[in-house]
DNA sequence: GCCCAGGACTATG
DNA sequence: CATAGTCATGGG
């Protein structure tokens, strides 16, 4: 969904309906935005700017997360090998679901081939320097698909349903984002994802952390959290739940960085 | 063959 | 509320 050029991101957003390709590359000073395909309109340049300090969290403090990990031996070092990372959000709630729901109970490997079908299938394509960017598939489009079609790109026959179920959610307008953030609180977001089939605990906590940017969220048995704890020795099984609530009493308010945290130290330990 | 993978559903006490 | 069985596929 996004294609690296050095030290520059690319990916399609789409504004008002209409997808503009840009690129975000950064330095000590900061990030800085260009639009590939023709230059912004003075609106657009806004709701641009907004939605790429929302996708790097670019407008965060982080040194109250990091007094914490430095008060936390087992995790201090991450102050410095991961120093000022911040936790990356996906733009689209329906993708983020969608990814949720694919990734259930599968290895990422999978998952990944999973979704690389989905897109390939049912996206839209730009075309910029002879190289194609996608967009995710809009419910609409996955509303209308065909369940034993998705069957035959390996998805089971839950996955199939739920993802269907899910767009058709959007389409009626009994999900969306806007309708989470007029919620009260993080326990009614939960409800209200947890009322869709195919959303339990796991992905209502993952998509509110990831595309909601709620502070507090912890996908409870989540498999790379229990490994990350484990390599730390914070825990020896996934049985420790009082050990993990502990660990996460600690780091009231930023419960999601650190899960995102532990979940970078997987792929690049300490 | 067995177990696990960035789970959720249903059915059953 | 807690547990057991089921779903599907791939990799170690």
């Amino acid at each position: 969904m996004h294609r690296i050029k050095g030290d520059a991101i690319r990916k399609v957003l789409i504004i008002e309906d209409k997808p503009h390709l840009v690129e975000v590359s950064g330095d000590a000073q900061g990030l800085t935005v260009r639009s590939l395909n023709g230059a912004f309109e003075k609106s657009e340049a806004e709701v641009v700017e907004n939605i790429v300090r929302y996708w790097f969290d670019a407008d965060r403090d982080l040194q109250p997360f990091y007094e914490l990990l430095n008060n936390y031996p087992p995790l201090a070092y991450m102050t410095t090998a991961f120093s000022g990372l911040r936790l990356i959000a996906m733009p689209d709630l329906f993708e983020t679901l969608a990814w949720a729901v694919i990734g259930q109970q599968i290895n990422l490997v999978f998952a990944c081939k999973l979704k690389r079908r989905l897109v390939e299938r049912y996206c839209s394509a730009m075309v910029y320097d002879s190289e194609p960017y996608l967009s995710f598939p809009s419910p609409d489009v996955i509303a209308k698909a065909d369940a034993d079609e998705l069957r035959g790109m390996q998805f089971s026959a839950g996955k199939a349903a739920y993802l269907i179920g899910i767009a058709k959610a959007f389409e009626c307008g009994e999900l969306s984002a806007g309708l989470l953030h007029e919620l009260p609180d993080l326990a009614s977001r939960q409800e209200k994802l947890k009322a869709i089939k195919g959303i339990g605990t796991w992905t209502a906590n993952y998509a509110l952390m990831k595309c909601l940017r709620e502070p507090s969220c912890i996908p409870y048995g989540d498999a790379g959290l229990h490994n990350a704890l484990k390599a730390h020795g914070i825990i020896k099984d996934k049985t420790e739940t009082e050990a993990m609530q502990q660990l996460f009493d600690r780091f009231a308010g930023w419960e999601s960085y650190l899960v995102f945290y532990l979940w970078r130290s997987l792929s690049d330990p300490g």
